[in-house]
DNA sequence: GATGAATGAGGGTTCATTCAT
DNA sequence: CATGAATGAACCCTCATTCAT
């Protein structure tokens, strides 16, 4: 009756899907979204051109697919720091996870970087996007606010800035940039801020 | 026919160029390298598609062009700051030097900002632009050196992705972008930073 | 498992012959031939791509099968018409057999004046498709022979237009074209003929 | 200054519009549109595909085009018939006059007949086309209403029907069609109707 | 008998670039 | 110095068709 069973063909589509994916993220993540054409991602994941649009409706809901994945990765990998008391401890948690995150999802981070500048690119992507980093903005302003810092607003601003600039130079030269130094003198510097706060 | 002097000549050239670039320049921030065509360069300059190439390469030597000169005007920009002695100080012009000069060559910034992640252009801009931000950084790591900072290479990473960062969200959102006090922030926690050392 | 027998199974593959080719009919008077993909008459009949290749060679051969029982139909239908004596009469008859035809099978002749203008899919068809008309026409003749009509076969060919054009426009507006009026009419004007000749 | 002179340029456009406009209208005619690919026609006119982007903003609009042009031939030649007084010679001349404009815009002809019943094409082709054929209908309506004929708009329709009848199948098979027979057959068919109306 | 994942050729279209004038 | 007609490679995407199951 059945050609394949339902789960045989479940799994050929998931394993497609993921190659696809893997693939298109990595060569988003090397060449930039627009300089990454569709043959080239077929070619390096073994595939025929067509097969990508079995999966994905165009290249761009298969950008759109690999960024709401990661954000969700990214978001999850997020929640874990936010358990400390002490608003120094916080902090330092609060940093080390991002850059956790940005270690362990490098391809995301450098195909996110290489759009996040091309508002055709962006505005195709739908809404969901552009209110990701407002969110996270808005999470680091509680923690102040919770911490009782006098502008949450603006620190929240600047702790992001100093995150987002350390996470695209980490992308931008990842064998060559001393992480964990950079982030434990941000995390100092925090020290002596809420020290004398 | 109209006799023209070479001076004449030269000055007509320099200012279509400067015609060239300025339009283009504007259209890269807007839209991204890639999502700028020749055509539409040529349009808003209101000159022919042809003649670009009477003035530059190719699209890429012109985007090559752009940014030798923005990176000149940049750095030009930055050394107006190194003449404090207290190093507080000197941090404090520092971080307002560079926002100053993004904000004065903003549409520069959102170019470079769309194309930097993108290896396959940046190679064929050949090696003079990857090595503009080591100098930047090396710069950065001099001042904190002269001032006695103990880590001042991993100090002058740190500060270079603050201002980096600063910089990028600013250029991502200008109009609601709270600068000002953005900048006083980062400058503060500085101040804290150098009254602990 | 279920051992059908031989003459259960021929019954369910003309099913489901059938059901494919009422849907593509559909299709194609609707969209032509072009327009309408496999995938779409296989959505439309609620069966897989595959399917489809099960019980016609290709697309071409899906339409072929089509006209080949839709001719035979018509054809049938025709046959009805030739039992007058009197040529006015007779004319009356085929003329109204003919739109009864038309209307019965308005999709086949939706699709069919969507295709009779493209010479490679007619071409693709086989030779039994544009003989056809050829056989309408001389049947026509023979009539206006045996009515003793001065120029039969030029006579049929002009009756033959005559149904043609009015079928089609039929086609093209079926819910607006004032049917009735139009075949009387026609009708009528061979009454004058045949009473003056 | 000019590197080409306004004229030559002009030509050199217009040239290049007419033989793309030419050898498209021959291969719709040949083949059908859907079935006519860009490639066919740059072949055929001897220029390269991203020529016709030049001229014309696609395929479609390269039909409209011709389309629009060929109507406005068709309208102009049909105009001339309309100078009779005696209804019966007002008839015969219309009708040698829409065949005449048949046997000189043939292609234009198949193609239009070949696209008639795409919906799909004929909706992007603009409001202009449907408007066309009612356009002559109501025209036909009027001379048979002056004619004092007691349904006009039904002989128009009818007359119609005829027309484009005989004029189709005349564009399937041209060399063989014996047109001036039909024509003349026709008329004096229209000749019987006039004397006893 | 039936599925649907997979293919690959070809579709229409864009675009950086060239070159005759 | 300047034009813009022309090119051709590459783009994203669709589709009829195949085949392992």
């Amino acid at each position: 009756m059945s050609p394949r069973t339902a789960e045989q063909n479940h799994e050929l589509r998931e394993e497609s899907r993921r190659k696809i994916m893997k693939h298109a993220m990595a060569l988003f993540a090397t060449h930039g979204y627009d300089q990454t054409s569709v043959r080239m991602i077929a070619q390096s994941a073994g595939i025929s051109q067509g097969l990508m649009y079995n999966y994905f409706e165009s290249k761009e809901h298969l950008l759109l697919a690999l960024f709401q994945r990661s954000v969700q990765d990214v978001n999850e990998s997020f929640v874990r720091a936010e358990e400390a008391d002490d608003p120094r401890e916080l902090i330092a948690q609060l940093v080390r996870a991002a850059m956790a995150v940005v270690r362990e999802h490098l391809d995301f981070w450098r195909a996110w970087y290489s759009v996040r500048m091309q508002p055709s690119v962006i505005a195709k992507l739908g809404a969901d996007l552009p209110v990701w980093t407002d969110t996270t903005r808005q999470q680091l302003e509680s923690y102040f606010r919770s911490a009782g810092v006098s502008q949450p607003a603006i620190e929240a601003t600047v702790l992001f800035a100093v995150i987002d600039g350390v996470a695209q130079h980490y992308a931008l030269e990842a064998e060559h940039y001393p992480l964990e130094e950079v982030v434990e003198a941000v995390i100092e510097k925090y020290q002596h801020f809420f020290a004398t706060q």
